[in-house]
DNA sequence: CAAGCAATTGCACAACTTCGCAAGCAGCTC
DNA sequence: GAGCTGCTTGCGAAGTTGTGCAATTGCTTG
């Protein structure tokens, strides 16, 4: 692969993947969202429903995950059922779950060395 | 667990410790930093001669990284030694990279079906 | 103490995000 | 076609973030 002397260790193009990708993931309502979607299909208005939020909010939220390719709709009659697109992504929360448990972790062991 | 009616699956201070980790992550700068930290230990000036920006701009985003618990810095002397607190935040990266391989599968299959 | 280097902080400005509200659009049913 | 439901879009206000530049702090050495 090809590889500037200072610039080695990974493509610009990878690295602004990431950071548009974590970009999508760096709000709660959206991570709430794809929770939501571990399971099941939902329609906008069902996840309106159970995150409590205004459905434009939701709606946009969506849009949001689905420009990024995190969630794909299919219409279907009046409805359209949302579901994750890859499920790698809960991989991804749950290593953060993982990482915030070892924070807390680390946060008792500080705490009893008082 | 404690669970609300309609909040049930993940506790509210878990989705925001997600979401505040994952701005962290959401920056590309950012990612190059931690990307460096992942074998040896760097001094700020050496992160800014490798990544080619303005010393304020790294020691920044090293900041808003230490503020996360993402890094830690070690005072010697004149230099403080930047590492990588908890190298779980790698396999998140690395998550992130098989994501962005599927994607690129996935254009490929669309790709040749045309 | 003065000089010098490393790192951080403050400030200012542009760019972007979130979210509520109103309007718009698409498909179904009467 | 009229009216309904489900979803999206546009717009605007308030807040947040990124970044260059100047000033500042803190450590070390002469």
């Amino acid at each position: 692969m090809f590889c500037e002397p200072r610039t080695c260790h990974m493509s610009e193009k990878l690295v602004n993947f990431k950071a548009e990708f974590f970009k999508a993931l760096a709000n709660p309502l959206r991570i709430r969202i794809l929770d939501e979607l571990r399971t099941e299909e939902l329609t906008v208005s069902e996840i309106r429903e159970r995150l409590d939020v205004e459905l434009p909010n939701a709606s946009q939220q969506l849009s949001v995950l689905r420009s990024k390719n995190l969630v794909v709709g299919r219409k279907q009659g009046n409805n359209i059922y949302y579901s994750c697109s890859d499920p790698t992504v809960f991989r991804l929360l749950d290593v953060a779950k993982e990482i915030f448990n070892n924070h807390l972790v680390d946060l008792q062991k500080t705490l009893k060395e008082l």
